[in-house]
DNA sequence: CCACTTCATATAACGTCGCTATAGCTGTTA
DNA sequence: TAACAGCTATAGCGACGTTATATGAAGTGG
């Protein structure tokens, strides 16, 4: 690729973009900023990145996939629920070392980019969350359940990065955080063959039987009769009435 | 103050930023197209608003006041907990109803203005919790439960704004709002569910989920769509397919 | 009725922004 | 060498936020 010598202009832009844009608290960085930090004139940006925003995105993809790494190195331990909390965790700890860029991801005013970072995150996290549903640990979809983790998630971690860092309380965090988790999934370890409290074990137990079945599909049902089969299973797990 | 004829060149900027800044979907909105549609020249926007961030200032806080005041006429109905739903679904309703505003509110990048709105919105929900408290229905104060719930609905309103409208589902609003709520106040309604140590087996997961609706028959299937279900059920129980 | 002050609006322009038409430089290939 | 492709630089355009200056309107004292 390059010698060390010297970033080439494409990669220096990205640093001088990302440099910028984390000192200038939230303030706009102009494009000559960047370009004369990155000492290189106007066009080499356009010709690189096309755009203003398109260099932007960059900054904030490079982010992201850092963001994704992150998520990614955190190990299977074996406990889904405590995976939820190392997850939860892992969110809010990215977006207070970089509060700049979680802002463009997640806080952004733009309906457009926001929702493809939101559907990476919370793709994410349902499969953290489909492997606590295998385990028939959810009371609702892994779906719903990574959808509404996320958004308090979101919400908390906007909160946190709002207030001034010595004022931070993460004890918020842990609060809000097992709140949604004891409202998502159960937290005990017994069997739901034996529990009879009523309809909420219907729910888990179609809700771990759901995820069993994406691993694995029986033999016993024809495919039609599978894919009826799943779609009521779908409607049982679904909570409508409490 | 004035007459009914024609609104002073001031009220005229303000309704045309509000309504320019509603249409144009977060794209950044001129101060050209603004004295334009006011009929007015770029002098007049300056000497009343001093900055087109002025301007804007203006524009928020009307948004805002509307927004307490909406929260104000919500009736104290004498069960706090209800009152918080209220409160909640309220919060929720505004984002929905004025996302732009909104965005700008509570999800906006600058550390300087969005702490004084949160601010507002977390005193008036602690007073709504202090109710609550004195009634003796909360495990926290109300100063961490407000601030819990607040981070929580907030970020449930954005992701529910960020989505296209017509694949809405408020159910995520009402599953968070239980969750926080049931996380900071004593309603009972917490049903802690006991369920397994997992074994992600599909089998297992089958004759659990046919023991639970031994127990109780779910709403969501007919009697004939259950009778085929259980059949299907007990064909997978029987021998595993892997 | 006329200066005189005061507030509100308009004319015209400045500096900076994002962006680009065009041309020049560099290295590779033939 | 010649031809070509990929980057980079020169110079400038139109649009933006903003303002120095001037003009109009409305009240007040003589």
């Amino acid at each position: 690729m390059k010698k060390g010598g010297e970033p080439a202009p494409k990669i220096r832009l990205l640093r001088a973009a990302a440099a910028l844009l984390a000192e200038s608290n939230g303030e706009p960085v102009s494009t000559r900023q960047i370009t004369e930090a990155a000492r290189v004139t106007a066009p080499t940006l356009y010709h690189h990145f096309g755009d203003k925003e398109g260099l932007f995105d960059a900054v904030v993809a490079e982010g992201f996939s850092e963001y994704l790494e992150a998520e990614r190195s955190i190990p299977t331990s074996g406990q889904p629920i405590e995976d939820l909390r190392m997850h939860w965790d892992n969110h809010v700890r990215f977006g207070l070392d970089h509060p700049h860029l979680y802002l463009v991801m997640f806080g952004n005013i733009r309906p457009e980019r926001r929702p493809t970072m939101v559907a990476s995150a919370e793709a994410f996290l349902e499969e953290v969350l489909a492997r606590a549903a295998a385990a028939a640990r959810l009371v609702v979809t892994p779906h719903e359940a990574a959808r509404s983790m996320l958004a308090a998630n979101i919400g908390v971690t906007l909160m946190l990065i709002a207030e001034p860092a010595a004022k931070r309380n993460l004890e918020l965090s842990a609060m809000t955080r097992e709140a949604v988790i004891s409202a998502v999934a159960t937290d005990s370890e017994s069997d739901p063959v034996t529990d009879t409290e009523g309809t909420p074990s219907v729910v888990v137990a179609a809700i771990a039987l759901n995820a069993a079945l994406q691993v694995s599909h029986p033999d016993q049902l024809s495919s039609s009769e599978l894919k009826l089969f799943l779609e009521w299973l779908q409607r049982i797990s679904s909570r409508s009435g409490s």
